[in-house]
DNA sequence: TAAATCACG
DNA sequence: ACGTACGTGATTTAT
């Protein structure tokens, strides 16, 4: 037989220092878990082993010998957010059906050399997982270590036998015990021979075989006289160091090698456990499937629960007659290959599904438009937008589950039905493999009336039923439309600006070749690193992980020192806006000229929607070359543009929120912001700011929105640490209501373990409970933006959601078609266009009532570029 | 797949 | 003493 036997408390290490910190959101730690779990799941997949034997140190400081009390003084404790892992990680293992060894005076190190010495003994294959290459001693014909290493970012477990031993070492594994000996080891705190290192020890070994040998000959040893000295010094040092290296094989540990053997697991309990640590990749990794319900909740936890029979040929007007007397409809739709519907609607403890595209897109429209049926469903953005492609209408929709767990928790990696169903524990079952092809769909769908009642109880104790009813559902109406709708471009003027920048790119590569003296790669920051630090020798300044840093910023300091780097500036932003904005948007406008983004309603943690392929949101505009291809994003013929966009809606929400009377008589008397804020930074009246000041008074203003710390407002406008301190100190002087509420709001948001916007969107910071100053730092920060930037993100919904009614409801024809964070654009027919601006302004700035003014700026043009004031 | 870079609010 | 602003997405090169 083969036995695993896992370095418990190493592997853990690697784990939680090799992958990034994850949390549930109750602000469980699990990255080590995780990482425990996949690497252990590695090792297996490697070595196929019989039974596994997992070991851990004890949590009480163990010391291997008395006799030296300084060992493992230098190991730092673990820091709480790993700790917090190992009762939970144990537990889980316990359930897997491992058996999990410790044992009192002995370390992990310790029962791996008992366990290989049996597997020794008895002739039985023995590997040891571990990442400590202490472990690699106990390598014998038998024993295999399994070092673990994340590399890029990958579980790997590098087989170590005697051979590769050899190879690596040039000596046998229990050499390697003399080679600690001599050299030592700081992490473990074993003296060694001082002055002998890790080259010297290795040589001593492989010439003269051991340290006993060493010493016995040491007067005839062929070594230099200095080497000899030290290793006279050293002799106490290094018998001490051997026994201090040497791994115990006695540990007084059940050594039946059966006894190992992995139990047979409960499913369901192991995917209880998973899915209350959110670790929904491995419940699908392991193919898990319970048979009865994950209810975590305490009432019914052995209560089987049935799966409902599926009807795949339901008469549908019964179906549409239960719909109408119950007035609620449970619903999924899903679209085939060929973009056929399938409907999945569970009633009356059944499942049906409508196959027949015809019958399934008659039956989903009657019910969509029945004013009477309440939709409770995952997708209501799909839905909205697979009416109206039809001129169809949609009705009541009481649920999106897919909002809803958005709106609980912004932090989420996905919104995916199935994992929904695992996170909130509804039940994770699976039709028989015969209707397979429905059976997610089918299931998930079943299950769908308990997430609803789930989800609308949670969203109900948080206050955020509102938040999804009055916004987010109605929101993903017009996010529909204007993905339907899409941005009208002129795709033969964008190819020919494209081409205009490719012909300047080349002349650019040309002269920047000439100028550094040969061909390179420019986009290869590795290569232009070496031509500019290593070639041209210029100063390099700051570095990344993989060598110079050639960004923007460091080249920018570098302009006067080769006339090379003015080129290379721009050979950058001219190729950026060729490949990334050109080509890319000509790839992607359709046959009638028109680029249809999508909006991604459930991405950021701050309320804020996405848009991707391609992203609309960040079209240049701070700089001309970038800002002309804006001439090219256009109306219909006949038609024209109106943009609107707030102004410093940010710092608005920031006065009103923190309530600070100085900000808000600077915005109802609409005197200008920054200019204010410039005459209380740098103390001096109104008239005598200057335009410097007041770009730099600015910088302020957007840092305390961001969290500010005084070194990146200082490097951002280029004043020293302490003037960008006492800048701070002025303003937060000034606006006391500010310096009160960014204090409180942290405070409030360690209490509560979240923070929350003005419309009751939240976002958890388990960062705010980190011991590490950097993480903590940043949670702090999010604590301090994500209410401003959230309620910004909340009012400009809200605005949206009344723009688009209101061009309903006044039966025009101008329809809303772009949203870009504080902005919003209305494509118009000509006739409409003053009206539209004018509607547009006006439901902007009265989408909710703040203790200050409001306002938003809109100019009507025929393309971005002139709509944009 | 990650890292570096850079476009936007 | 720490290490340095919030939120996104796309492209490119390198591993």
């Amino acid at each position: 037989m083969t036995l695993l036997v896992v370095d418990g408390n190493s592997i853990v290490n690697r784990a939680f220092y090799g992958i990034k910190l994850l949390s549930t959101k109750n602000g469980q730690f699990t990255n080590a878990i995780y990482g425990f779990l996949t690497m252990l799941d590695k090792i297996k997949e490697v070595s196929n082993p019989d039974a596994v034997a997992i070991a851990f140190d004890l949590k009480a400081p163990t010391f291997r010998h008395k006799a030296y009390d300084g060992y493992k003084a230098n190991r730092k404790g673990m820091p709480p957010e790993l700790a917090s892992q190992m009762p939970v990680l144990k537990e889980l293992l316990k359930t897997l059906g491992y058996k999990l060894i410790e044992c009192e005076g002995f370390e992990a190190d310790d029962i791996l050399g008992t366990l290989a010495d049996e597997c020794d003994k008895r002739g039985e294959k023995c590997v040891i997982a571990t990442g400590d290459r202490d472990s690699l001693q106990l390598v014998s014909e038998n024993v295999t270590v399994r070092l673990a290493a994340t590399k890029m970012g990958k579980a790997e477990a590098v087989l170590y036998d005697t051979e590769k031993i050899k190879e690596e070492y040039g000596v046998t594994p229990a050499q390697l015990i003399d080679i600690k000996a001599l050299q030592g080891d700081t992490s473990d705190n074993i003296p060694g021979v001082p002055g002998i290192g890790k080259k010297g020890a290795g040589d001593l070994v492989q010439k003269f075989g051991s340290v006993d040998n060493i010493y016995e000959n040491i007067d005839t040893i062929d070594v230099k006289p200095a080497m000899r000295a030290k290793l006279i010094a050293g002799k106490d040092s290094a018998y001490m160091s051997k026994m201090l290296g040497t791994i115990s094989r006695e540990a007084p540990i059940d050594r039946e090698l059966t006894h190992y053997e992995v139990l047979s697991v409960n499913a369901d309990e192991v995917v209880r456990k998973l899915a209350s640590l959110e670790l929904f990749s491995l419940i699908k990794k392991w193919d898990l499937k319970s048979n009865v319900s994950v209810t975590v909740t305490e009432e019914k936890e052995n209560s089987e629960e049935k799966i409902p029979e599926i009807d795949t040929e339901p008469n549908t007007d019964d179906l549409y007659k239960t719909l109408t007397e119950n007035k609620k409809a449970y619903f999924t739709a899903d679209t085939d290959k060929s973009g056929a519907v399938i409907l999945y609607l569970y009633t009356e403890d059944k499942l049906c599904v409508i196959t027949d595209e015809s019958k399934a897109r008659e039956f989903l429209f009657k019910m969509l438009s029945d004013d009477t049926i309440e939709k409770y469903t995952s997708n209501s953005k799909q839905l909205f937008s697979f009416a109206m492609k039809y001129d169809t209408d949609v009705k009541n929709i009481a649920m999106d589950i897919q909002l809803a767990a958005y709106i609980l928790n912004p932090s989420a990696s996905s919104y995916d039905t199935s994992r929904l169903m695992e996170e909130y524990a509804v039940g994770i079952k699976y039709y028989e493999d015969s209707l397979l092809y429905i059976s997610e769909y089918a299931s998930n769908t079943a299950f769908l009336p308990k997430l609803c009642k789930i989800l609308e109880e949670k969203l109900s104790e948080n206050g955020q039923l509102e938040l999804l009813k009055n916004i987010e559902i109605p929101l993903a109406r017009v996010l529909a439309s204007m993905e339907n709708y899409g941005f009208r471009v002129d795709k033969d003027e964008i190819e020919k600006y494209g081409n205009m920048l490719g012909e300047k790119i080349s002349e650019l590569q040309k002269n920047i070749y000439e100028e550094v003296g040969y061909e390179f790669n420019i986009n290869s920051p590795k290569q232009l690193g070496e031509a500019l630090f290593e070639k041209l020798g210029l100063p390099s300044s700051k570095k990344t992980k993989s060598g110079y840093s050639t960004s923007a910023e460091v080249l920018e300091g570098l302009r006067y020192a080769h006339p090379a780097i003015d080129m290379i500036l721009e050979y950058r932003s001219l190729s950026k806006l060729k490949s990334t904005y050109c080509d890319s948007l000509v790839k992607v406008t359709d046959d009638k000229s028109r680029i249809h983004s999508i909006f991604n309603q459930t991405e950021t943690r701050t309320g804020r929607i996405s848009s991707l392929e391609p992203n609309l949101q960040n079209i240049p505009v701070r700089t001309e070359v970038g800002r002309e291809l804006r001439r090219f994003f256009t109306a219909e013929n006949g038609w024209v543009l109106a943009d609107a966009d707030y102004s410093q809606i940010e710092l608005r929400v920031l006065a009103h929120i923190a309530d600070d009377s100085e900000m808000i008589r600077a915005f109802k008397e609409g005197t200008d912001v920054h200019t204010v804020t410039a005459s209380q930074v740098f103390n001096m009246p109104v008239e005598m700011v200057t335009s410097g000041m007041r770009s730099q008074a600015k910088a302020v203003n957007f840092g305390i929105v961001y969290g500010i710390g005084a070194f990146s407002l200082a490097k951002d406008i280029g004043v020293s640490r302490k003037e960008a301190d006492n800048y701070i100190k002025a303003y937060l002087k000034h606006y006391s209501g500010v310096d009160k509420y960014m204090k409180a709001v942290v405070e409030k948001a360690k209490e509560n373990g979240y923070v929350d916007t003005m419309f009751g969107r939240r976002r958890y910071l388990p960062e705010l409970t980190s011991s590490n100053f950097n993480l903590r730092s940043f949670g702090e920060r999010v604590a301090r933006n994500m209410p401003i930037q959230g309620t910004a993100a909340d009012i400009i919904k809200i605005a949206m959601i009344r723009v688009y009614d209101r061009l309903k409801s006044e039966q025009m024809k101008a329809r809303l078609i772009l949203q870009v964070h504080d902005e919003l654009i209305v494509e118009a027919p000509e006739n409409e266009a003053e009206k539209a601006a004018a509607i547009l302004k006006e439901e902007m700035e009265n989408a909710v009532k703040l203790s200050v003014p409001l306002t938003a700026d809109a100019h009507i043009g025929k393309t971005w570029y002139d709509a944009k004031g």
